[in-house]
DNA sequence: TTTTGTTAGTGTTATCTTTACACTTACTTA
DNA sequence: TAAGTAAGTGTAAAGATAACACTAACAAAA
């Protein structure tokens, strides 16, 4: 492979959707710099590494996360960078940086990306899960090593706002089908808020990218809720005509 | 002054509006490494520099907007790193750089930001704008130096964005008293879209961080029209009650 | 002094969107 | 067969949006 720039690097912050446990998680690296038990999350940072002089920055996100957590075929977006020059914040980071790549390191600014996809039995996850990778409950999220929890908070907020510009992919959160109450908390759990059932319902009504299967749950505890899927298709055609609101 | 380095730069995308020409332009700054009359905008590209090896990249920004253009309190925001490898284009234009920076450079991504001012006399553009730097309308800035009619686009798109989401400092684009009309220009320019006079003004009505001057405009050669000021704090106070939509 | 040109300023109606709110149905498990 | 659970459904009031045309006030030109 090519050099690899020492003041370069992208981060992919992994955002999973639990269905079960109904919780968003985050994808996490374990190193062990800090050997003691209650470091805390300092030993956890996002999947990264330094770039490659040859490739751009998006070759590069889906490079690491394919070395890393052997992901592909998801959507990876950029959205924003990092550059204090006191990201690193212990010594013992700076050494472990400095061994890992084989190169002196000083400043490093960070191209941060996001990613959604959902935690399920067939996902990738299972096998890729190798001793070091993991996924934590985004609540648990605190001080991460470097300064990776502030680019969680900033993944956060971009993906909320995609989220409510509808630029987004958060259907890849979800799995192919899915009910009404799925799609409901996904969107709860993103946004941080809650929605009347009865009005979430009918604006998903004249959604015409989300189509009813005509299928039910089964095996369920309770009455079987219609299955849903996502139009793609749909989704881009609907997306043309939007361009309204100002101030 | 500390070390360059020499993969790493910041660009800054300065967008003005003319309220006299009601254009929206941005501040260029010319090279002349292409000496051919018909070279187009080849010569022409946002003032950005490489990132010294001690500073963040919000103080790079700042750093060289004021080197470059004497411009300061303004507000940058970071919209979007460029990293492609083959963003120098030309031959001449790496070795203008070469030379420029004294430093060997082969790939470099930028940081890039935007920001948003007004043009008029007492702006300081013109003490500021030196034989190197000036304004283009924004509809005639194709084929720029680099990639930066691609980061142009760009940040466009992320103004846009911004402005729908009032996370803006649009106001800074107009004169401390302003009527009702410049507003609305203003908004059309950024928004390339045109509004109902009075559902616009309906609209301005609600908004209690537009007030009204008792006074009005005067030598025009129509009704004078009521002039208004932001209020910056009625502003802020109301961007905590947002949180709507989803889907 | 009158006319012309220019922008300011104003209200209503029809349609659509948002919000708030409570009960019955269908299934599994105990 | 009872208990538990999420599914599914409608209405009315309030608010937002969109479409639409004329008069008022000033400067400059005639």
């Amino acid at each position: 492979m090519s050099v690899l720039n020492p003041s370069l690097s992208v981060d992919c912050v992994i955002f999973g959707l639990d269905t079960k446990e109904q919780a968003l998680k985050i994808l996490v690296y374990e190193r062990d710099i800090f050997p003691d038990e209650n470091s805390g999350n300092k030993n956890l940072k996002f999947p990264g590494s330094l770039v490659a002089d040859d490739e751009s920055l998006d070759e590069s996100a889906y490079r690491v996360l394919k070395e890393l957590t052997g992901l592909k075929n998801i959507c990876l977006k950029q959205f924003r960078a990092f550059g204090d020059p006191a990201r690193i914040k212990y010594d013992e980071e700076r050494e472990w940086s400095e061994k890992h790549y084989g190169l002196k390191i000083d400043r490093v600014v960070t191209i941060a990306y996001y990613a959604l996809i959902r935690i399920d039995e067939q996902n990738p996850d299972q096998k890729l899960i190798k001793d070091k990778l993991r996924w934590i409950n985004i609540d648990e999220a605190d001080n991460l090593a470097f300064d990776h929890s502030y680019i969680l908070t900033k993944s956060r907020e971009a993906l909320q706002q995609d989220l409510i510009l509808q630029n987004v992919m958060a259907f890849e959160l979800l799995p192919k089908k899915f009910t009404l109450h799925q799609l409901q908390s996904m969107y709860e759990l993103i946004l941080g808020s809650k929605f009347d059932k009865r009005n979430f319902r009918k604006k998903i009504g004249k959604a015409e990218y989300i189509v009813p299967l005509g299928e039910k749950q089964n095996g369920v505890a309770h009455k079987p809720a219609m299955l849903y899927r996502f139009d793609h298709k749909k989704f881009e055609r609907s997306k043309e005509g939007i361009r309204n609101f100002f101030i």
